[in-house]
DNA sequence: TTACTTTGTGCCTCTGTGAAACAAAACAGG
DNA sequence: CCTGTTTTGTTTCACAGAGGCACAAAGTAA
């Protein structure tokens, strides 16, 4: 009998590799490309040659304003007229949608308002729409999309486990839905075309990959949105999202004994005492209902911190909690940086040597020197990330997007 | 100018899974390698014959007792007679040494008692000297070298960070002192051969590969030794070590806010309350010097458990401990599975569905279902471990064992 | 200008692996 | 016992990806 192996055909298989290099910023010139693939140069010519043919990346041999010696090298570069993928964000307000080609960039973005219902199929089917005008108006090819929601996001099933903010029933097969908006709006090609992950999971993927997070091995982020905490941890490129997709949801970390009651059942959760309310409370303001508990809570920062006394005690507040929740993930993981987004973000700039005192004294065996905490840098980085999840297949083997 | 790549040949690429498929007996057959490599029968031909023509493994092409239809399968399996590693330890007692061949079979053993010297050199230096013994003893190849330590070690540096209970200095370079012991002793071929690490991390890999880890996707193991408590995690094979060697040192997770003191400076560490002496004393027992504490402890539970309800109340008030320490890192870790070694294991044995109905009860979001606890089933899998590690260049590049 | 350095390109070769056809070793059924 | 079926091992051929090498190209340094 014949014989057919069962994987796919490998194509040229320095091609992934070469894309991922160049969409990271890690490639910029050929020369770089052969060192960092560790092939010849012949070969590094070819493979940027079919990336090139392939429309991904673009090659510059023009005079390049190189000042070192030798023959100058060709520089690399994400191909602008390249195709995009469409990222999709839910979160407690609304969604977001936008284009984002390789490289994290962001080509157009469309935002759109709550509430959000409580049938996922309407609100995905909304912001599969709203993608699918960005793709008509701006004439792009779309060759993959990606969904953040603020729930933790089990793989295989592709169900939103746990989505506490959303009106949504936990277990619901997001995924199955997002694809199912995709192939209504005629936008996907295939069945396994449309994935879908955690917002914080996808953030902390792409400040990875294109922001603050560039290098770190063992990469720890914590942010807040509107409504409660989340985390996330990239190791060597790859996101931990544990057995069932719940890993790193640390918002029911005990982080005061004598806390407030949380609806999990326990006391003084990150949750409930690091999150947007938590800070209004602490410092006697009542939260009203006009814009997002996050922009109160960090205009609030910004206009009183320095001036109101009460407002800096709520602050070193939550940032003592905080400190105190990211003490205890430092001991377990170990990460060599941490990057905190949302509220936890401006907590840093507002309260950042506090927070790092009381981070060192927490740190077991002197582990306080060897990471660095960092505010997330990337606008919309769930989106980027969502994006990032979507381009995967592509930097996998990029000969898909002529098979597509 | 001609141009030569910076790194070494591949040989052949199938070469390393295979051996790992048959080292971890996933592949008890050519048509099953032939399977898991997803390359054809020609090629895993090839491979297995190349592998049997090193004397890594052997392939028995007499007549299997199949009973299934068509042509029976040439059975593979490791070679009993091929080389072995030497495989180290030092605990809080003594060290032990061993040599291992592939498939984590234990070749020959060699005790030693305690008490540890204050110099590592000493300790490894009998170590490496008992090793060279069994070695002379057996006649075998040796083709690596691996040192298991109660201690956290860094990682590029190889040196024991926290050697809590050994009268080591924090960040003695137990590697490099590991491998000029293997130089003077005539062992090590290579300056990079000899490599040492945590023993409970150690622990978790061997079981892994070989023991009830096998197949678990995220493993976490925690296990007490005769001092102390450690952890480890296993993800899709490979050790989470953190980006300093210190993750999952769980010892001093808080699991009793009144609890007892710590020398970390907390209080109600899971070190202090779930090691042996913590049971001994929980009970109103004196610890003798005749004996370690461990076996002290494990006499306890075996001999008077069922018997003396005072060892029972201590047994639940460890477990209760435990379990509270488990819940945090299963919610934070997601782990499909959970090994507990030394004291742990006893107590689950013993009290294990007070343990799961803990454990169940603080895990959030219905996880409890999604993971198995599991006491450790080899004997030395820290020894064992230690092989692994040792083993590892020649599972990435099987071509190493003959020009060595 | 000339020498030197670094990078890009064309050509040949090597090697790992797939594809296909065939042989071998078991079982099932007459 | 013979024949057909199923599964596995073996042989042969071919192809593609990547290395090795020589040479060309494009800068800087003197």
């Amino acid at each position: 009998m014949t014989q057919t192996r069962t994987r796919p055909d490998r194509g040229r298989s320095a091609l992934g590799p070469a894309l991922e290099l160049v969409h990271t910023g890690r490639a910029p010139t050929r020369a770089v490309l052969t060192a960092e693939l560790g092939v010849t140069r012949a070969t590094a010519g070819a493979v940027a040659a079919e990336l090139q043919g392939l429309g991904l990346i673009t090659v510059d041999s023009s005079p390049s304003t190189a000042g070192a010696q030798g023959r100058p090298s060709h520089r690399l570069a994400v191909d602008p007229a390249g195709p995009v993928v469409l990222a999709a964000q839910v979160h407690t307000d609304g969604f977001r949608a936008a284009l984002v080609g390789l490289g994290g960039r962001v080509v157009a973005t469309a935002p759109g308002c709550g509430p959000v219902e409580a049938d996922p199929a309407q609100v995905l089917g909304e912001v599969v729409a709203a993608g699918r005008r960005l793709l008509e108006e701006s004439g792009r090819r779309c060759v993959g999309a990606g969904l953040a929601v603020p729930s933790a996001v089990a793989e295989p099933e592709g169900t939103a486990l746990n989505p506490l903010h959303l009106p949504w029933a936990p277990g619901a097969p997001v995924r199955e839905v997002f694809r199912r908006c995709l192939a209504d709006a005629g936008i996907s090609a295939g069945a396994d075309d449309g994935v879908a992950a955690n917002d914080v999971n996808l953030g902390a993927l792409a400040e990875h990959r294109h922001g603050a997070g560039r290098g770190a091995r063992q990469l720890l982020c914590v942010a807040t949105g509107h409504r409660g905490v989340g985390g996330a941890l990239v190791v060597d490129g790859r996101l931990h999202t544990g057995s069932s997709g719940l890993a790193l949801e640390v918002g029911h970390l005990t982080v005061d004994p004598e806390g407030r009651a949380c609806h999990c059942g326990g006391r003084g959760c990150l949750d409930v005492e690091t999150d947007p309310l938590a800070l209004l409370e602490a410092a006697g303001r009542r939260p009203g209902p006009e814009v997002s508990l996050l922009h109160q809570a960090i205009d609030l920062l910004r206009t009183e911190y320095h001036a109101d006394p009460a407002v800096r005690a709520a602050a070193h507040r939550l940032v003592d909690r905080l400190a105190l929740g990211l003490a205890g993930l430092v001991n377990i993981l170990d990460p060599d940086r941490i990057i905190l987004g949302g509220l936890h973000r401006e907590l840093l700039r507002f309260d950042g040597d506090r927070l790092r005192a009381v981070l060192d004294g927490r740190s077991l065996w002197g582990r306080g020197k060897t990471f660095a905490v960092l505010p997330c840098s990337l606008d919309h980085n769930s989106l980027v990330g969502a994006a990032e999840l979507a381009w995967q297949p592509v930097l996998d083997d990029p000969l898909r997007v002529q098979v597509v």
